[in-house]
DNA sequence: CTGATTTTGTCGTCATCGCCACAGAACAGT
DNA sequence: ACTGTTCTGTGGCGATGACGACAAAATCAG
């Protein structure tokens, strides 16, 4: 009367699919998703080609779990951070506060995996990546667009590219105060630019 | 007496190195390094591949040349805009507009050539783009340096970070006069950043 | 134990990668 | 015409890319 178990038939996984996924995740996030093989990943998971393509279907299949994995965990959570009301200003640059502090936390798995997977050679992956990202982006402008609608545009450009840079300074070795730095520095001009906003 | 021809012996050239490479520069720059295959360059020239081997030596040794043709020509000309006794924030904004006007001047070769191929899986080829990227960061700091040592870090951080963005936003799509916002808006920071670093 | 089911390991396919050996073609000077 | 030099085209090298056919192995229900 266990109702847990539930062994599913046939023979059992010699490996753990979750975990596998994990793995992958820091492979992909250390080195970029081009520049990982499906050797790399098959030999880091201790398995053979078959095993992974029964699991999960293709290289970029794999890619595409672990963005939604990476979105909802490890990803700047932008929907905590864009709560409807709060101080424009002050959320934005939370958004950059916190994507420099997660950007620059691994030297390992530096830069955002969205950001850097939307800038890969594989066009399914690369479209993976980017309705993330895209999504991410809307979500910021939208959020402006509430209280500052003349200003969301530009203002969500500057923070989407002021992101981005940061994910690629990140990659090219900013530890995390430095990347900290950056980002509140960038951060600097947006109560103004706003006030200006609101003054029409 | 005509000094000029001088046939340099040996069977002559079907095509013209100078003009190969402005091709191959083309090719590099609207689909990135990794993503042009040595197939795509022989066929881009109409040459056979020990033409393109012995013209050039590798891909890579391409590359680079091509590098040093683009900073010489079509990259931001940081050795003009900042010239010694310019005021920073003017000089300053003065970079990232024409980074924005630059990366965006072209569809079909968006971003930075050196930025965006410092990111790329090859190692020869990424470390020469990066020595170009890093002497230009070098470039900056020492600019402001001149005028606000404490500033010169954190500021020339914010410039290229800002500049990465910049050529990834290009690369994603944003037009020229998208991306010029961003950069105008970015160097609104600049006047009052500096004049707070220079009142100590 | 039997048969159905699912995963495993071995091996291989086909394409593409950067790069080059080789022989012959096209020129120069003599 | 002859020789030396340089480039061109054919064809292919070894390595690596993502991915799959196949049969044996390991589990299930009955």
């Amino acid at each position: 009367m266990t109702t847990k178990s539930a062994r599913p038939r046939g023979r059992p996984r010699r490996f753990d699919p979750d975990q596998a996924v994990g793995t992958a995740q820091r492979l992909f996030h250390a080195r970029g998703y081009d520049a990982v093989s499906v050797a790399d990943l098959t030999e880091a998971l201790g398995i053979n080609p078959p095993s992974f393509y029964a699991a999960f279907g293709s290289k970029a299949g794999l890619y595409a779990r672990i963005l939604r994995r990476y979105t909802d965990a490890e990803g700047v959570p932008l929907a905590e951070i864009l709560r409807p009301g709060r101080p424009v200003a002050e959320a934005l640059a939370a958004v950059l506060e916190e994507a420099a502090r997660r950007y620059g936390a691994d030297p390992a798995a530096a830069g955002c995996l969205a950001i850097e997977g939307a800038r890969c050679n594989d066009p399914e992956a690369r479209e993976a990546a980017r309705a993330l990202t895209g999504a991410a982006e809307d979500t910021i402008r939208c959020f402006v667009a509430a209280t500052h609608p003349a200003a969301a545009g530009g203002l969500a450009d500057y923070v989407v590219t002021v992101m981005t840079g940061l994910s690629a300074m990140a990659r090219q070795g900013h530890d995390r105060d430095r990347l900290l730095a950056t980002a509140r520095f960038a951060s600097l001009i947006l109560p103004q630019a706003l006030s200006a906003s609101a003054s029409r």
